[in-house]
RNA sequence: GGGUCUGUGGUCUAGGGGUUUAUGACGUCGCCCUUACAAGGCGAAGAUCGAGGGUUCAAUUCCCUCCGGACCCA
């Protein structure tokens, strides 16, 4: 007995980040502890993280989401695990290219192609800094000495290599098919990419004739789109119409190159209650039209170009931007006095999700990876996969049951990775670059090694130094794939796809897939859509989907709300006695918070213990604080405690007094479910087991008992508690790791950190551990007695009888409560 | 408009067809500086488990409708 070997008082956050900077300060340390050995020998668990994509902060949500994914990690480490836990960044996109063009109030397509990528790899570099520093101060014990970027070479390539090894299968395709089509940032964009927003439109009823003079209404919020008309269907069975079916319909508005009139057809699509009940079919107002051309076997025309404008088979029209020529249309239909009437009306419109600008369906021939074919066999795979929590697997399983039209992945876009063709000058081959090579078509020739194909068969014609005069002035692609063309390789990146094949053969399928259930149907999608079609197997054992990060009312944080949270200032809130104070706008006006101390270790713990994974979780500093950071004080002191006590150089010889056994087993009995929990990726059982015995059972009943023994020196006492703190810190340390490995490094000159096999337990005894709510009840009668009698805690007392059921713990329940 | 999920004391949360008192935490109130801990401890009050129907001997738990929230889709 002594002073305590843990001088500070309480757990602060100068401490922790005192800690932290000591634990990141030696990279070689750092690589020894967290890097990832794939010939250690032991079982590998590769996480297959998901890589934030720098745009300036990043989300306390994701922050969240993303220290549990450093909890599974640091568990399956604890476990014996050999963890891979990758650091990624995600640098392709939009939105880069979004930035640069706001920042520097110029469009993309006015750079030169290699000015702007530099800009955009510049800028993002800079975002990417500051997120790797929030990583750090969050504690992610990620292989940081291996980061990989997205925008990066080896990373390309291995997209490069996946897209020409789909393509030579079949699974990728060129074809020239309708496209969901963003006219102002000039590119294609996926199914997924499109939302929809509330807008006020026309609704025009426009007055057609027939060839033989009657007159018919259609309704449309499109009458630019007349010129595309390939035909006007009315439903079957609506009795008003069947004496149209047949007859041709007049265009109202002159056309330049086609036939001025359609047909009249039934189709079964056809609201009869919207609107007259006749609808105008054009190419392609939306996914119906495209749906009733392909049905009809039409023709579709080309209405609207690739910079937004009408075409020349729009007459008048042509030239227009799709806007200016709707209010000409309505112009001229009114010149003609064929406009019936006009409504303004709420119409959801499709945009695209990074521009918000208004889609157009264009063909266009484009690159597509065929994804209908083979969901049979996706289901099957994904049968195998484990989800967390099972319930989320439903959102996968809706998506996949809407997929009906294959991905298109090319883009006409910059900053992405470039699809990797050449085109002979007769467009009748391509080349492509051998594996593992990053190449850029738009400047760059061919390298060694690449081989000539047949464009439509796919045949290997021979080597293109061989071959190449046969080629003629080759053509460099200069599209780009859609970035989650990229992401969706994530997992064979981090699994050694390509480059080691040793590591692979053990590390696939991945182990664990960690993310929001946000990109569902993106991420997930596409990577179990790329597993399956490169090696017909499921990607992961495990798929682990948390909720999202919302307000403290429970509203998704968004700028337009003024309801973010910034993650760096709860981290650093209690730094250098500085408090924290946020202003948040709420439902009924703004709201004030403060808290004095958070930092890392609170908000893990906070984390782990507010929310099981896949729900939703509220983000209140001043409760994280006022929840949480009592019990890092609290397991804190109890470890100052047990530091003034010296640890038994070895075992004390049984018999235990009977409290020790009895706390041994309670000890073992939480412990078994913690490491169950920590197997099945249940951070939050695991969290609530340590805390309730750490805050509860162990400080207030066995701790008061053991006391006195403790100051009597007593070895029993002193190598249960050291015992028991040891092994707690090892189970706790996956959430708390630097609290963890501070206390531990301090008291047995071993951190926690490094504990990469589930501490042994003492026994378990059953009949032991069902004492143990009547020794809590004993305990607080005996407390609120005291209380009732207005006597001190420490007091004497007469007149308490011990329950029989408590025989064999009379002394020390009367040592403890000094009962007479 | 459709699908999926969700709604438990003031707040957050556990549980889940029936163990006479529905977990735990924060907050609230009261007491306590008792030789680890007042940035603590102990104790108390506080919920008919969103509303209304149904199934059942029995529902907070299952089903339906409605209301609110979230995510996704059209």
């Amino acid at each position: 007995m002594g002073t305590p070997r843990l001088p500070e008082k309480r757990w602060s956050i100068d401490l922790e980040k005192k800690i932290q900077a000591e634990h990141y300060a030696d990279e070689s340390a750092y690589q020894r502890r967290y890097g990832f050995k794939p010939d250690s020998g032991k079982p590998i668990f590769v996480i297959d993280t998901p890589p934030p994509y720098p745009s300036g902060t990043w989300h306390i949500g994701a922050v969240a989401q993303y220290s549990m994914i450093d909890v599974l990690a640091r568990s399956q480490r604890l476990l014996g695990h050999e963890v891979y836990f990758p650091w990624g960044v995600d640098r392709n996109g939009i939105n880069i290219e979004f930035t640069v063009e706001k920042d520097t109030k110029r469009k993309m397509k006015t750079y030169d192609r290699e000015e702007f990528l530099n800009l955009c790899r510049t800028t993002i570099e800079t975002f990417t800094q500051a997120m790797r520093k929030t990583a750090a101060r969050v504690g992610l014990s990620c292989d940081f000495a291996a980061e990989y970027l997205t925008d990066a070479p080896d990373y390309r390539s291995v997209t490069q290599s996946i897209f020409i090894e789909l393509f030579k299968k079949g699974d990728i395709v060129e074809d020239l098919r309708p496209n969901i089509y963003d006219p102002v940032e000039g590119t294609t964009i996926a199914d997924a990419e499109v939302e929809r927003i509330q807008r006020t439109t026309k609704l025009v009823d426009v007055r057609w004739l027939t060839d033989d003079g009657d007159e018919l209404i259609i309704s449309t919020t499109r009458p630019e789109l007349i010129c595309a008309c390939g035909v006007v269907v009315v439903h079957p069975e609506d009795e008003r119409y069947q004496h149209l079916v047949g007859k041709q319909a007049i265009l109202p508005i002159p056309v330049d190159g086609r036939k001025q009139s359609v047909e009249i057809q039934t189709h079964p699509s056809v609201k009869s209650e919207f609107g007259s009940g006749i609808l105008m079919v054009c190419s392609f107002g939306d996914q119906n039209d495209v749906a009733v051309f392909r049905e009809l076997g039409l023709t579709p025309f080309q209405a609207i170009d690739l910079n937004g404008c009408m075409t020349s088979i729009s007459g008048p029209l042509e030239g227009m931007s799709v806007r200016d020529a709707r209010v000409k249309a309505i112009e001229i239909l009114e010149s003609e006095n064929n406009i019936a009437s006009i409504e303004e009306r709420q119409q959801e419109v499709p945009v695209s999700e990074r521009g918000k600008n208004p889609v157009e369906i264009i063909l266009l021939k484009e690159w597509y990876v065929r994804q209908t074919h083979i969901q049979d066999t996706m289901l099957k795979l994904i049968e195998e996969i484990e989800f967390h929590p099972p319930r989320n697997k439903q959102f996968l399983l809706d998506w996949m049951d809407n997929i009906s039209i294959d991905w298109p992945i090319s883009r006409r876009r910059w900053y992405h990775t470039e699809i990797p063709i050449w085109y002979s000058e007769d467009e009748e081959y391509i080349i492509v670059p051998p594996a593992g090579t990053y190449v850029q078509p738009w400047k760059d020739a061919p390298p060694e090694g690449s081989r000539i194909l047949k464009r439509d068969t796919r045949e290997d014609i021979g080597a293109y130094v061989d071959h190449h005069e046969m080629m003629g002035n080759i053509r460099g692609e200069e599209k780009v794939f859609d970035t989650w063309m990229d992401s969706s390789n994530s997992n064979l990146f981090v699994s050694g796809y390509l480059k080691q094949p040793e590591v692979f053969k053990k590390a696939f399928p991945t182990a664990l897939r960690p993310q929001g259930k946000e990109i569902v149907r993106t991420w997930l999608y596409y990577t179990l859509l790329k597993s399956c079609l490169l090696l017909e197997k499921p990607g992961f054992k495990h798929v682990w989907i948390d909720g999202l990060g919302m307000d403290p009312w429970g509203r998704k944080m968004s700028k337009s709300l003024g309801n973010g949270i910034d993650a760096d200032s709860v981290l650093e809130c209690g730094a250098g006695g500085r408090t924290g104070s946020w202003k948040i706008r709420g439902p009924d006006g703004s709201v004030s918070l403060k808290a004095n101390k958070i930092g890392s270790e609170c908000f893990r713990l906070w984390k782990a213990c507010e929310a099981q994974v896949g729900d939703d979780f509220h983000i209140n500093p001043e409760e994280i604080e006022s929840k949480y950071f009592g019990v890092l004080t609290k397991i804190f002191n109890v470890a100052r405690f047990a530091s003034q006590f010296d640890c038994p150089t070895s075992e004390p010889q049984t018999p235990y007094p009977i409290e020790d056994r009895w706390i041994q087993s309670e000890f073992s009995e939480m412990m078994t479910e913690v490491e169950t929990a920590w197997k099945n990726l249940d951070i939050y059982t695991a969290t609530q087991s340590l805390k309730t015995f750490g805050t509860g059972i162990l400080p207030s009943h066995w701790l008061e008992m053991a006391k006195s023994r403790l100051y009597d020196g007593d070895a029993h006492a002193a190598w249960t508690i050291h015992q028991i703190l040891r092994k707690f810190l090892a189970a706790f340390s996956p959430i708390c790791p630097f609290f963890c490995h501070h206390i531990s490094m301090t008291l047995y000159d071993e951190s926690s950190v490094d504990v990469h096999a589930f501490p042994s337990l003492p026994p378990l005894d059953a009949t032991l551990n069902a004492k143990t709510s009547d020794i809590e009840s004993f305990n607080s009668e005996v407390w609120k007695t005291k209380k009732e009698k207005g006597l001190s805690l420490n007091a004497e007392i007469e007149g308490i009888e011990i329950p029989p059921t408590l025989e064999e713990f009379r002394k020390t329940l009367t040592r403890m409560h000094k009962l007479l």
